[in-house]
DNA sequence: CACCAGGCAAGCC
DNA sequence: GGCTTGCATGGT
């Protein structure tokens, strides 16, 4: 790929497979806005960054090309060929049509913590509410950032939570969650859970070891498996997903066995096909 | 006013 | 093991 240098920032050229509104809108981010002129803004890593494209070509504002190198390239995933992941994920007539219709989804490589806790806030719960309480989250605990003359929050570190407890988080009204937030937060912090340690791990012994966390079940634990750790072969299990695979797919069918490696990429797309046709 | 939203733990069997 | 129920809050 070809990195040149901007007015505001770089472009990265010759880039295919790649929609930001795909990115951003399947659902696997909270902290990203589209804009008026149809780019999107938001943070990750610690960094704000606005992002837009014109085909192949993809801008990157507020970032420097070493953060490209050293963060961005990876976060979007961009050495990953998704064209050769949708060749060989075109086993059945309706994934063809849902991989064509989300056509530039890449999965993004999200911090394992900021991963953890916001699909624990994500359960039983609607994505306005969630990005809504992840960034009240963000703005009393995260680090505060400037772009283009507004603030931005980071993603709080596990650090910053450290000693929350349940009542410290009131003002996020996030219900019952509250305390699962507390419970994973403590023992991230404490060291008694090693997000680092455990995306090193083969995917069933990672899940066990999140699922020790209080309010991580299955389908947070691959949420954070997915799109924290990478682990493209997790297929997290929600209410979408389980009526999709109930119009399209046999009762007794065993999704990690019939899409494999690149389970989790299909679970996108079917889940952002799922939801913005409003199947079934 | 019901009912639901990217589930989960606890309590039953 | 599997099945049922309560759970906080805000939006229709």
């Amino acid at each position: 790929m070809e990195i040149l240098d901007t007015k505001t920032g770089i472009k990265v050229l010759g880039i295919k497979d790649t929609s930001f509104k795909h990115i951003f809108d399947c659902g696997q981010c909270f902290r990203f806005e589209e804009q008026d002129d149809g780019a999107y803004i938001g943070v990750a890593h610690g960094r704000v960054i606005r992002c837009s494209q014109e085909g192949d070509t993809l801008y990157f504002d507020g970032i420097t090309r070493q953060d490209f190198k050293e963060v961005f390239c990876d976060y979007f995933d961009l050495s990953t060929d998704y064209g050769e992941i949708k060749s060989t994920l075109s086993r059945d007539a309706f994934l063809s049509e849902a991989q064509l219709f989300g056509w530039g989804i890449r999965i993004v490589r999200q911090d394992a913590f900021e991963a953890l806790i916001s699909f624990i806030i994500s359960q039983q719960n609607n994505i306005p509410r969630i990005k809504k309480i992840i960034s009240a989250l963000c703005e009393r605990y995260g680090e505060k950032l400037q772009f283009e003359g507004k603030t931005y929050y980071a993603f709080p570190t596990p650090e910053a939570l450290f000693g929350v407890c349940t009542l410290d988080l009131d003002f996020l009204k996030s219900g019952y969650r509250a305390g699962y937030i507390c419970d994973a937060v403590n023992k991230v912090a404490s060291g008694e859970i090693d997000l680092k340690n455990i995306a090193t791990l083969p995917t069933d012994k990672a899940r066990q070891e999140l699922l020790k966390i209080h309010g991580v079940g299955n389908k947070v634990a691959d949420c954070v498996l997915l799109f924290g750790m990478h682990k493209l072969d997790v297929f997290p299990k929600d209410v979408w997903i389980n009526k999709v695979l109930s119009l399209k797919y046999p009762a007794d069918f065993n999704s990690t066995e019939y899409f494999g490696e690149y389970a989790g990429v299909a679970q996108q797309y079917m889940f952002y096909f799922g939801r913005e046709t409003k199947i079934g």
